[in-house]
RNA sequence: GCCAGGAUAGCUCAGUGGUAGAGCAGCUCACUCGUAAUGAGCAGGUCGAGAGUUCGAAUCUCUCUUCUGGCUCCA
């Protein structure tokens, strides 16, 4: 079966084939006549050989392993007799520079398999990929300088291509060999590679500002979030302030799903071990549950999914095709045991709220469900303020339960679901899951990142594991399709990616604090209290700030937290009994009548607008 | 889980074997001020936990907890 555009699934590996095939033809294509990207990737993968070739001056007898471009750039790993340390990185650094600007050419040999063999007899690392590589295949291997590589190119002509000053050592850390836990641990170099010293430049202010609007950071800068080792890790307490943002989520949420068809469902943390069993998570997904807790003689575990409770409520009673398509929503709050390594903020958790729903649908219905669902995703990132969305659908893995032609019509509606949104997507042939296919949509945030973030899945396995029914217009019972959908995928991770993508200046309608009310001087504390209190009780999230700090102090407080609005109030303000505006992009007017400042606010949060 | 690097006041960090420090935040007092920090004073820490070495440990060693960066991007 053939769906969309393949795109970036495999650029890299076509990237390389129609490299090779230049190459074939002519060993000195000139560098400027290529398009930017290959441009990159031959001087990040070139960097990676001459960072190898300063890693080896350093250490003589080191192992290399593999070290390919990347996304911004480069890295290397290698088996080393001691640890890398950052003094180390800038010696290698200094390496490299003495060796790129020394005009060495990388020239490409082809051998045969003993002969490349021969060649890297003292590198472990080389001899297995040689060993595997398949038959037929041309080894190729690369030189520059005093360093040769195994290697299927492309590279530069030559190190004076990589400037001096368009490339950095960033970080070392461990990796496995081949990513598998149960090899050797190697030490891996990060670098970032351009073609200009300015460029480079921008690239590490990227980072920076990465940093700046680190979640983390932030949500302790605006007291959203915190956790704690004590109480365990990997548990998120939301802050009042935190909460209030959720709460706008939930209750944005809420109310988009009520217009969406959607019916709301609350079920209960735990499950006796019947129903995981029934499921099949205790035979599949046992490693990622919380342990057992047992009451009454029995097993009860933590949930970390949904879906065998909304079976139940789905099975309490016979269903008709006329009950369907039933759409079940819950903020679902489930657990999962994730690795202590892999923890990270609020993105990576291993307690959190899934904003989950099930769909029992039949087939005839299934093809408008799909599309509907997508449509509604799509409108939900949209106010949410991402608005760059992509897809990648996921079809059959050889091993998977159910049959072809539901299969075949599940990826069909998937597959015309996008094309009706004119989604821009990629193919992950046999990328679904066991029991399904999937589309899954990533966000692009202001930073230009990417997250995964909703998850539109077909299940072929739950509904038989419970035997789920409904009765059909001919008087048969049959099999429902359901499908899973985690829109935002969990509120925690939602929300860390919502601060990084705001760098915490969220917008009006889901800021904690909404207006601060400031007097310009303590004289004016009443009539400040006042209108705070006035636009509290009209639903806004106000506040006065009463504190000893001077008016200045206050401002800067409140631009600190990016408050979308101070209202500031002084003699005049309550002689007139108006407001004048201070925005947190610096825009000041004076003098508004208090009822036509609560228009406006309330004009700018239902609309979702900037004040 | 594994590798490396961290953990010192609420926060950011200094302190490398000899009496625990700074800035910000907090508290008190004074100042009453019109759009990004008023000033002075006070208080605040079993130096992540436990064990060890030492006359003496924030500092050296070991164990544990936890955080950070990685562990897919296949020569």
């Amino acid at each position: 079966m053939k769906i969309g555009k393949m795109n970036l699934m495999s650029t890299q590996q076509e990237r390389i084939d129609a490299a090779e095939e230049q190459m074939a033809e002519a060993q000195a294509v000139a560098l400027e006549q290529l398009p930017v990207d290959e441009r990159l990737y031959r001087i990040r993968h070139s960097a990676a050989h001459v960072m190898a070739e300063a890693v080896l001056r350093i250490f003589p007898d080191a192992k290399v392993a593999i070290g390919p471009p990347i996304e911004n750039g480069f890295y290397y790993d290698f088996d080393l007799p001691r640890h890398l340390t950052p003094e180390d990185l800038e010696q290698i650094e200094e390496h490299m520079r003495e060796i790129v600007s020394g005009d060495h050419r990388f020239t490409r040999t082809v051998l045969s398999r003993e002969a490349a063999s021969e060649m890297f007899c003292g590198q472990p690392y080389k001899l297995e990929l040689i060993r595997e590589l398949p038959d037929g295949q041309e080894i190729s291997i690369y030189t520059q300088n005093s360093f040769t590589d195994l290697c299927r190119g492309p590279h530069v002509d030559s190190t004076r291509r990589i400037h001096p000053k368009a490339f950095k050592l960033l970080s070392v850390a461990g990796a496995y060999w081949r990513g598998d836990e149960k090899r050797p641990m190697l030490q891996r170099i990060y670098g970032t590679a351009w073609e200009t010293p300015k460029e480079l430049r921008a690239h590490l202010e990227h980072l920076k500002e990465v940093e700046k609007r680190d979640h983390r950071r932030v949500g302790r800068e605006l007291d959203l979030f915190s956790t704690h080792e004590e109480a365990g890790p990997g548990l998120i307490y939301w802050h009042p302030k935190g909460s209030r943002i959720r709460i706008a989520i939930e209750d944005y949420w809420r109310a988009a799903h009520r217009e969406g068809g959607y019916e709301m469902l609350f079920t209960p943390h735990v499950g006796k071990a019947w129903l995981w069993q029934t499921s099949g998570h205790l035979d599949f997904y046992k490693e990622n549950m919380y342990a057992p807790m047992e009451l009454d003689n029995a097993d009860y575990y933590a949930k970390p999914m949904n879906c065998p409770f909304h079976i139940m409520i789905y099975k309490t009673r016979m269903r008709s095709y006329r009950d369907l398509p039933l759409r079940w929503g819950e903020l679902g709050t489930v657990y999962r045991y994730e690795r202590s390594g892999v923890l990270h903020g609020l993105l990576r958790v291993r307690g959190f709220t899934q904003d989950d729903a099930h769909i029992f649908c039949t087939p005839a219905q299934i093809e408008d469900e799909i599309k509907e669902v997508l449509r509604f995703s799509l409108k939900i990132w949209d106010d949410f303020g991402f608005s760059n969305t992509k897809a990648y659908l996921a079809t059959r893995p050889p091993k998977s339960v159910g049959d072809e032609d539901r299969w075949y019509q599940a990826q069909r509606s998937l597959q015309a679901a996008i094309e009706d949104q004119g989604l821009d997507y990629e193919l992950d042939e046999g990328g679904g899951a066991f029991y399904g296919p999937k589309i899954d949509l990533k966000i692009r945030d202001a930073l230009g990142r990417e997250w995964q973030m909703t998850t539109i899945q077909f299940d072929f396995n739950l509904p038989d594991r419970f035997d789920m029914s409904f009765t059909d217009s001919d008087g048969r019972e049959k099999r429902p399709y359901m499908v899973h959908r985690a829109l935002l995928g969990s509120l925690e991770r939602f929300f860390g990616v919502l601060i990084e993508h705001y760098g915490g200046a969220f917008p009006l309608w889901l800021a904690p604090v909404q207006a601060v009310v400031i007097p310009v001087a303590s004289a004016f504390d009443g009539y400040a209290a006042e209108v705070a209190d006035l636009l509290f009780r009209a639903g806004f999230r106000a506040e006065a700030d009463l504190s000893d700090d001077r008016m200045n102090a206050k401002i800067r407080n409140a631009q600190n937290t990016k408050t979308p609005c101070m209202v500031i109030v002084g003699e005049q303000e309550q002689q007139a009994r108006t407001v004048s505006l201070r925005t947190r992009t610096g825009e000041r007017t004076s003098n508004i009548a208090l009822e036509d400042f609560m228009r406006r606010m309330h004009d700018k949060v239902v609309t979702r607008a900037e004040i």
